[in-house]
DNA sequence: CGCCATTTATTCAGCAGATGAATAAAACAA
DNA sequence: TTGTTTTATTCATCTGCTGAATAAATGGCG
């Protein structure tokens, strides 16, 4: 990005942009480059150089866990991605100790055989209820454990600063970092698949509550007495819209065995949804009534946080065809025209590769480690 | 409040503290008083000096607007209550510029009868979905039109700026401003009466959304199919929880005919309390799912906004003892204790007078009339 | 009664960050 | 070559704030 960019970017003038980047500049920590290339046509004047954070300060990597599966992703200092990996481990069923071990020498492993060179620290993403500020996860469904020090314990383990964070407040902010029209007002990202979390944006910065941000929204108990959640409550958002949930009460129908799996691969849920769209009625009215959940809970973040913006993202968008209609009556049925008109509804697929890329920028931002501590560490 | 005082408040040094307040004072916008006044003992060194702000530059009229009754309150310069007044008068049938016009008509006379001097402008609260940066009512159940333009209809009559803000807000940045404790972190109060109103503050600034802020959080709706809200749906919050709610639902039990009235008075709700604390098991029953309804709300505040206090507040509060036990119960269904543990709920009781003296404060607040401008309007 | 301790307020030199204006630099166009 | 256009830098300056020193105003105490 340009000096000019960027003052204007930060509301400074261009005097002040040069001043704060000189010393930049010289510490290495910024690498100036000559804008060879050029798209639009009719430019004139004195080119532009655009300054690049330099590829030589070290990496951060970005780590997803989910049910049986570990997404790891390597980024340089100029924001380039460098490798990526994933894995199928099951990570449910092992201690607290056994867990951060593995997951230690997973990302070690990583790190050195992609020849990562100085890695400045790592940020990790999971479901549940996570503390970002203690580094501490209250409860997760991928992990079994309550109150788990992840940070610290990952930290201690790979001698590097370790950020986590709730999956789907990643990758809200990834979603957000790649549109810059979410970034201005207020964004909340509903993140369907797995489970269902939320990300909610003001002004491109990430809400925190006051513990663990709003990312669990999907245990909201939208049906008293509705079907089982994992969080051993009932009719939560998530037991209508999540994965395990769709997939699980399309067993029941069929009247085969309730599924022992808490996570129905691609393919399963893909077979569900064909199976739908070719007109089994039962299947029908299971995403009909997720359908309306979905518009009732999109209706309860408008009404409480009144969102500019709202996406819907994530494995789950899968299904969308056979979601909207109930979901638009359901939408409709919660919210006078006037409140609804506010927030334009964006289905975004997103893949798991923006996830973890998601979580490289939070830890970039949160650990300070933008600037002069990444020559100093 | 001394000048120290102020630099800590601000977290600025006493040196520009002084440097600041020297030419408001040289203005005549601050007074600065000799505290003669001291409560405690051990007063040693130099005594401090308050500076206020000066009675003469004018007041401020706060208003609110209930269904068939108007309350308003004189407030100076100096922040002192003058005067204050409250007038039956419904407003419900009339049409939106005659309802304008008795509006403006009852705030003239209330200024020229308490001899207000100059009036610098002019507060109004009122429930429903208002746009106070444009100005404009988009729906109210007491006013019975739509996107009514009532600041600029006010400000046009009495040729002072308006001011407009839903009268939950405007009640929970008074309580706020009463509570220093409240106004860190974030403060979602609940006001339960003639309707229920939201009104959310973080660091101690009203929360606004895209354009209404999340004041009618009432009218989510909680129950499909459940009783009928004035808003035209079915289950919403309101219609559980709300004065005219309970109301209407004790007279259907003891077999009256539906009462025709929106706002049952003070003694008719008196009396369905009394009638409930004495055992009445219909009217229990009512109670205890209003107390369901109230605990699914606040669980949806905790998970959708996770605030650090919550305050339920509003005349229904009178009826805490006979909701509390439902309302625990279903808080504690909804909510991880994790996340229950963050918010502390506070049970307030708070008059009209606060909700007054609330759109006041943020009169002067928004209308940036603080300092220089009440001099030189 | 006079002196000391204590707290509040003001003065003043100086610093840090940002700015506008002027200037230099680097390209293209004619 | 000269002019035009846009980017970048230099520099004097300004603004807001700060720490340190000082003045002011009181109570406590011998």
């Amino acid at each position: 990005m340009a000096r000019v960019e960027i003052g204007q970017h930060l509301g400074m003038s261009p005097a002040s942009v040069s001043d704060l980047t000189a010393s930049l500049l010289d510490e290495g920590i910024l690498v100036a480059e000559e804008s060879a290339d050029q798209t639009s046509g009719l430019i004139r004047g004195r080119p532009k150089t655009r300054l690049f954070f330099a590829e030589t300060l070290g990496s951060v990597i970005g780590v997803w866990t989910g049910f049986n599966r570990v997404e790891l992703r390597l980024v340089d200092s100029a924001g380039r991605n460098r490798a990526s990996r994933h894995i199928e481990r099951p990570l449910r069923n092992l201690e607290a100790e056994e867990l951060m071990d593995v997951l230690a020498q997973t990302i070690a492993a990583f790190a050195q055989d992609t020849g990562a060179g100085t890695v400045k620290a790592v940020g990790l993403a999971c479901q549940g209820y996570v503390d970002t500020r203690d580094g501490i996860v209250a409860w997760s469904p991928v992990l079994g454990t309550r109150d788990l020090p992840l940070a610290s314990g990952l930290s201690q383990r790979l001698g590097k600063p370790v950020l986590i964070e709730n999956d789907a407040s990643a990758m809200a902010f990834a979603i957000t970092q790649r549109n810059a029209d979410l970034r201005s007002g207020r964004t909340a990202c509903l993140m369907v698949g797995d489970g269902v979390g939320l990300g909610f944006l003001v002004q491109g910065e990430l809400y925190r509550g006051a513990r663990f941000g709003n990312s669990e929204f999907g245990h909201v108990r939208l049906r008293r007495g509705g079907p089982q959640c994992r969080c051993g409550g009932r009719g939560c958002i998530e037991a209508y819209l999540a994965d395990y949930a769709l997939h699980r009460d399309a067993q029941l129908i069929d009247h085969r065995p309730a599924p022992t799996l808490l996570l129905p691969g691609e393919d399963a849920m893909g077979a569900v949804v064909e199976q739908a769209r070719a007109g089994d009625p039962a299947l029908l009215n299971l995403f009909h009534a997720a359908g309306e959940v979905l518009g009732d809970a999109v209706g309860i973040l408008i009404q409480t946080l009144e969102p500019d913006h709202i996406v819907i993202c994530g494995p789950g968008t899968r299904a969308m065809d056979l979601l909207r209609p109930s979901f638009e009556a359901a939408l409709e049925a919660q919210t006078i025209p006037e409140l609804r008109a506010l927030a334009a509804i964006h289905v975004v697929e997103s893949s798991m590769d923006l996830l973890t890329e998601g979580v490289v920028m939070q830890a970039l931002r949160e650990l300070d480690l933008d600037l002069a501590r990444l020559k100093a560490a």
